[in-house]
DNA sequence: CCCCTGGCTAAGCAACTGCTTAGTATGGAC
DNA sequence: GTCCATACTAAGCAGTTGCTTAGCCAGGGG
């Protein structure tokens, strides 16, 4: 081994292609894009890629899996540090807004590209999608049962809480008058109203 | 003229190079379709699909063009059709939701094969998506005027309410437990709850 | 000094892409 | 019956696709 820095060669290589990747698929969909097209926004030959992934296929797995581990992650991290079911919805849905608004690009890919996975690829990454919809199910269902939060249906509103986050990397821009942060308090205070909540 | 149907031939053979574009680009993608696949969707050869269309691009933007346009005139119909900001609302909101569910795989197709388009065609398409944008934000607005609504922020709760439709699309199923009538009267419960409406 | 390994490239293959060309079949007008 | 516009197809062209092959080159260990 060489590998005398933190990261070495073939993983900052690696990572030049992910997010090489990354920008393109946002850009012109996985299909629209080529291997060449990826590996020379890396600065390298098209041959390369083959060097450090399997197949272009894979680089798309890659970025969603790991983008949805991401949001899981948050989503869980979020809910653990708050305490109350309207403080914890508050803040998961501010966490949720301000990823997908700071990441809009990657989140473009993570939720709109998917159809362009493997089998096996596509079934693990709706596995942990699956994780993503059940915490915020049950947050919505822990807040009703408390009596912090009034909806006649817990279901339909997390789906429509979780799909007001997603569809921000739709639309979101950067450089527009509206901060990912702005946005955030603002859809926190949506949700609230979304799940009937009040204050106890 | 041989024209003595309805329907020309050629124009039914248009319709049916169109909904097979439709349910093909809806599926894979603008860019992850051929000319081979909607051709031989509608039961003809490659070469037929240049008789009727001028290219592959020409069918996207005449579906997106349309889609976005029928969004336009049933929100328009149906502001003129309810008395009161509240009722309005309800009603635009139920209306929205029925025909992202309904025409799902059309909805997707309208809303995210965008970036596929020609420039001219873009600026077309975003042109009649701005005047929905305006019909929705002076709704709000004319709400919380009258205060019948009250929110921080009319324009940001328009996009909200618009992009809370338009995500519909994205995860909608045909033949899940949920109806779209069922997932209107919820979203439009929801819109309410959103803008701060109080009975008037 | 030589060699070997990891990281890379030039060239190219077979399949496929959007679209065109040149021509065929059909059925109503006269 | 002849004509002709309309609706279509078989074949193919030039360029592009994902990916492979064969080999080059830097640099550290022996």
């Amino acid at each position: 081994m060489t590998n005398t820095e933190e990261y070495s060669r073939a993983e900052q290589t690696r990572a030049r292609l992910f997010s090489a990747a990354l920008t393109a698929f946002s850009d012109h969909g996985f299909h629209g894009t080529t291997t060449r097209d990826i590996a020379s926004a890396a600065g390298m030959s098209p041959a390369a890629l083959y060097v450090h992934h399997k197949s272009k296929e894979e680089l798309l797995y890659l970025i969603s899996k790991g983008g949805h581990e991401q949001v899981l992650d948050t989503v869980r991290t979020t809910i653990a540090s708050a305490e109350g079911s309207g403080a914890r919805l508050a803040a998961v849905v501010r966490a949720l807004v301000v990823h997908h608004a700071r990441a809009h690009t990657g989140s473009r890919v993570v939720n709109y590209e998917l159809t362009s996975l493997s089998d096996e690829h596509l079934a693990e990454v709706l596995d942990v999608r699956r994780r993503i919809d059940a915490e915020i199910r049950h947050l919505v269902e822990q807040g009703v049962a408390e009596g912090a939060f009034d909806t006649p249906d817990p279901h339909m509103a997390s789906v429509a809480l979780l799909s007001l986050s997603i569809d921000i990397s739709r639309w979101y821009r950067d450089g527009g008058s509206w901060s990912p942060e702005g946005i955030a308090d603002f859809y926190a205070d949506l949700a609230l109203r979304m799940v009937g909540y009040r204050r106890g």
